[in-house]
RNA sequence: GCUCGAAUGGCGAAAUUGGCAGACGCGCCAGACUUAGGAUCUGGUACCGAAAGGUGUGUGGGUUCAAGUCCCUCUUCGAGCACCA
């Protein structure tokens, strides 16, 4: 605690009022069916990203999403709208199991512990949480729905005639396991034997753990899978309608990765196999001169010639010994070898070798291409290495400037390159030993020469299917998820295993709790830690339980969804909660971002009105919430296709020296230290100040004074110090008429703060609140009626300090009963906005030379004839033949002059 | 390498839709009140110049009466993806 006395006595009533506020539940949010539920009143539900509670506490970065959402909840509040905004605990996961692990400690005991710390922390800062609705996701009476969820993929499938996920009986086939939305799978994973667990390909980062960044090596194993790919192409569209970052949507769809193209289908010469493969440029096939594996490829063994076998058994062992960071990062150059058979090329019958090379992977795809090294930069590398053979069938115009240098003079080509003129006299070059990937028109392809490479895609695939040797397809890069990890502190499956297959427990069983164990380290195997609770694992004679435990994603999946209806203790969420809170039935276009044309009138997919918080999770949590909220709304269990109707990224907050945050920099603020110094309102309201809150932002201390100085000066128009040095109301105060200069200042401020709230643009709210203060600062006697509009639009930016002030005025003066965080939201007058005079720019072209004031409603002649007349002009005007006047109305006159 | 995003005073940043660049805050300078000031209040503060005036929104060009804003070029920084056929 500093020395210095303070500039108002924050410390003394902000834990007043964050105390008055929880214990009288001031922020509950009703729902439908409530005794006090307002019919008619909008609803509005405002949420953060959950945190998980890590045991360093509270991070100036949480503080700035919380600040955002908890402006934004005040501000509807004072609308009147019904505002969910709830908070809860993200904590099952990896940091409380190690840090447990490494202090003996059960997880449940430290999450606990770093819970409440979380929960005094966001107090303190007074956000406007409804209490009542705390979730944790480690709370059995959660995980129970966690785990019924679970149930609803595993007894659901997505059938390919309706494009909708259908309960399993109307399954027909004969393996219904096979296409199951939640199944189990053998093939190779991403497993760290560090952490003692396989992880989601989004959780590996460069061949690392996204956790700990520790090697991750890929072997087989039985994991759950979740078949979030059944969804690829819906995740994809539902993007359109959201109200989000186009960088975050690019994001997904990026991820998603969808590419179409064509497969095609090479026979083998002298062997009965053909190999598929995939490319997104049929219109090459003509240039396929080999084709390559991936060493993993099934067929591999079955075509490799016998003088061949031993290369390609070395050329696979030393991949498979590599890891995934050395076969992208490291492996810039090409590797691979020949098997010594030959494919033969669907569209000319040439013979073509058939290679193995690590630069296919395995996973995309069918596993093989066909190489076209004229058109394709990584077979063009190999092809080089390998001195295999290059033939361009795709030609590039002449006029793309970089090539007509090289080529000529003359008007004609010179060898190498070669030319082919079109009707429309447009000349096409191309040479065979380059490598050009873009687009043209196709050449050397007999049925397709001449024509753009967009048609002669089409027209191959045409001829492929007619042919039977191929078929237009689409690839998408999105895997699907690797939902088990082998690790104690997570949801239990609600599966069990007997004689060698999985069956799914009843709801009645619900909740599987963890068992209570001494001992929950990783085994150093690929076992998991439930193994070794021995009695929990058998469930009957012949059934024991599956070990593995869900991902800390999955708690986090539907969450929002808990929130509406936190109690429910029959259903995940009650249906007439759901239809409120999730229902598209909020404030119309009132909150949606200014979009260009101004047109609100799109109806709106529902969800979560507002949701915020860091780009992190941009392809993770929110791809698998989505879909989560996808195959709920396909069984009929919600009634909207999307969790989040609006989204926003806070940027984030740099150390004061430009940098991230770190530890090791020793350049971490702590919100507890700016809090006990400045309080808590000084705190949210400069992190509001520092700029956009999309941006990333350095931290300064000096920033922090200067808004608590703003603040102090808040506190000063309303109390004064006494002779003991006690505050107490001022006696400046008084019912008396606003001047028409301060009318119009509180209604500009009103209606700019409004504004610039709902565009969450609060960093200029607040500049607007700075400039109305200061013309009150030496305002005596000092009108109520400026306290009357003012408080309640820094209300939700400085909650306490406004409550504190609210309930000293109300000693005096009418118009601040009650709360002031209970009050309403003031509305501005277009007529107090009004000036009469207006001042005009003078221009002589272009450059300002002079103003002039004119009364408002002169006309754009008198306007002309003043500025012409205006003495500041003269000298520039002098001796020059005036051409054009521009009469911007309200704002220059430029007088074009030669 | 590819894809996004950004670049404005000493610093954080403003700037409706092409219409007076630098609002607001920090810092700095001066003054007032004070025993005192690291409190408070007032004024000043883009740059060059004594002034008149000139120059300024990463670079170079273009459109326009008018460009931070629109178009093209390049540079730098940040983020994401990275052999995805």
């Amino acid at each position: 605690m500093s020395l210095t006395r303070k500039h108002y006595p924050f410390s003394e009533f902000e834990p007043r009022w964050q105390q008055h506020w929880v214990s009288t539940q001031a922020f509950r949010a009703t729902n439908p069916g409530d005794p006090d539920f307002r019919l008619g009143a909008k609803k509005y539900f405002v949420l953060d990203m959950f945190p998980y509670p890590s045991g360093d506490g509270l991070h100036v970065g949480h503080v700035e999403g919380y600040t955002a959402t908890d402006i934004l909840a005040r501000y509807h509040r004072l609308l009147g709208d019904n505002v969910l905004h709830p908070m809860g605990w993200d904590a099952f996961g990896l940091p409380a199991e190690q840090y447990a692990i490494k202090t003996g400690q059960h997880p449940r005991i430290t999450t606990q512990r770093n819970v409440d710390n979380f929960r005094t922390q966001l107090q303190s800062l007074g956000f406007s949480y409804d209490w009542s609705r705390e979730i944790s996701t480690t709370d059995p009476e959660y995980f129970r729905w966690t785990q019924w969820i679970f149930l609803q993929l595993y007894n659901a499938w997505v059938n390919p005639a309706t494009n909708k996920a259908e309960p399993i009986s109307s399954y027909t086939g004969m393996d219904p396991d096979s296409v199951r939305l939640a199944f189990v799978s053998d093939k190779p994973v991403n497993w760290c034997p560090e952490l003692g667990t396989v992880l989601a390909n989004e959780e590996v980062i460069d061949g690392k753990s996204e956790v700990g960044g520790f090697p991750i090596e890929r072997r087989p194993m039985r994991q759950w899978m979740l078949r979030i790919t059944a969804y690829t192409e819906r995740l994809i569209a539902d993007l359109e309608g959201l109200d989000w970052p186009e960088s975050i949507k690019l994001l997904q769809r990026n991820w998603i990765g969808r590419s179409e193209g064509a497969e095609v289908r090479f026979a083998l010469d002298g062997i009965p196999e053909d190999i598929s493969v995939f490319t997104t440029r049929p219109d090459t096939l003509f240039g396929a001169t080999y084709l390559v594996l991936a060493p993993e490829h099934p067929l591999v063994e079955s075509l490799t010639s016998a003088p061949q076998q031993e290369g390609v058994a070395t050329y696979k062992k030393a991949c498979s010994s590599k890891s995934d960071l050395e076969r992208t990062d490291l492996a810039k150059e090409k590797t691979g070898v020949f098997t010594g058979a030959y494919a033969i090329n669907p569209v000319n019958g040439e013979k073509i070798p058939v290679w193995i090379a690590d630069y296919v992977l395995t996973g995309y795809g069918t596993g093989a291409i066909m190489a076209v090294p004229a058109h394709d930069e990584r077979d063009y590398d190999f092809a080089k290495a390998f001195g295999l053979q290059v033939t361009a069938v795709v030609a590039q115009r002449i006029s793309d400037a970089k090539i007509t240098m090289e080529i000529v003079v003359s008007g004609k080509p010179n060898p190498p390159w070669r030319a082919h003129q079109l009707n429309d006299e447009s000349v096409w070059v191309w040479r065979h030993d380059r490598c050009f990937s873009g687009e043209g028109v196709a050449v050397n392809s007999e049925f397709l020469d001449g024509l753009p490479t967009l048609e002669a895609k089409l027209k191959m695939i045409a001829w492929l299917e007619e042919q039977g040797v191929g078929k237009g397809t689409i690839t998408y890069k999105l895997r699907d998820w690797l939902f088990s990890r082998q690790r104690y502190w997570g949801e239990p499956f609600p599966i069990v295993w007997e004689n060698g297959s999985h069956r799914p427990l009843s709801h009645e069983e619900l909740p599987v709790e963890p068992p209570e164990m001494e001992d929950f380290k990783p085994t150093g195997t690929a076992e998991p830690p439930l193994s070794k609770a021995k009695e929990w694992v058998r469930y009957s004679e012949t059934a024991s339980r599956e070990l593995n435990t869900m991902p800390q994603w999955a708690g986090s999946c539907w969450y929002y969804l808990r929130f509406c209806d936190p109690k429910n203790h029959d259903r995940f969420i009650g249906t007439e909660a759901e239809h409120y809170w999730m229902g598209s039935t909020g404030r119309p276009g009132g909150d949606t971002k200014k979009t260009p044309g101004g047109d609100h009138s799109h109806k709106t997919p529902g969800g979560v009105d507002l949701y915020v918080g860091g780009t992190e999770h941009a392809v993770l949590h929110l791809l698998y919430a989505r879909f989560w909220h996808k195959v709920l709304f396909d069984l009929g269990h919600l009634t909207t296709p999307e969790p989040f109707q609006r989204l926003v990224n806070q940027g984030m907050i740099l150390g004061d020296d430009g940098q991230k945050m770190s530890k090791s920099r020793g350049n971490v603020v702590n919100p507890d230290e700016v809090v006990a110094e400045y309080g808590a309102d000084s705190l949210r309201l400069y992190e509001m100040f520092m700029g956009p809150l999309e941006h990333g932002k350095p931290w300064s201390t000096t920033g922090v004074e200067g808004v608590y100085r703003f603040l102090a000066r808040v506190w000063r128009l309303a109390m004064a110090e006494d002779q003991e040095g006690n505050w107490i109301l001022s006696d400046d105060l008084a019912e008396q008429k606003l001047t028409t200069a301060q009318r119009r200042i509180l209604h500009a401020t009103i209606k700019k703060v409004t504004h610039d709230i709902e565009s969450l643009a609060f960093n200029t709210a607040i500049s607007q609140m700075m400039i109305c203060t200061n013309e009150f600062t030496n305002a005596k006697p000092r009108p109520i009626e400026a306290m009357r509009l003012f408080l309640p639009l820094l209300s939700p930016f400085a909650p306490h300090l406004v409550e504190e002030l609210w309930s000293h005025l109300a000693t005096k003066f009418a118009g601040f009963e009650g709360l002031a965080s209970q009050s309403a939201w003031p509305s501005w007058n277009e007529d107090y906005l009004v000036v009469s005079e207006v001042s005009y720019a003078l221009q002589v072209n272009g450059k300002v030379r002079g103003h002039l004031t004119v009364p408002i409603a002169a006309g754009k002649e008198s306007v002309e004839k003043a500025a012409l007349a205006d003495a500041s002009l003269a000298s520039q005007l002098e001796g020059k033949v005036i051409k054009k006047i521009i009469v911007v109305p309200g704002r220059l006159v430029n007088i074009v002059a030669v």
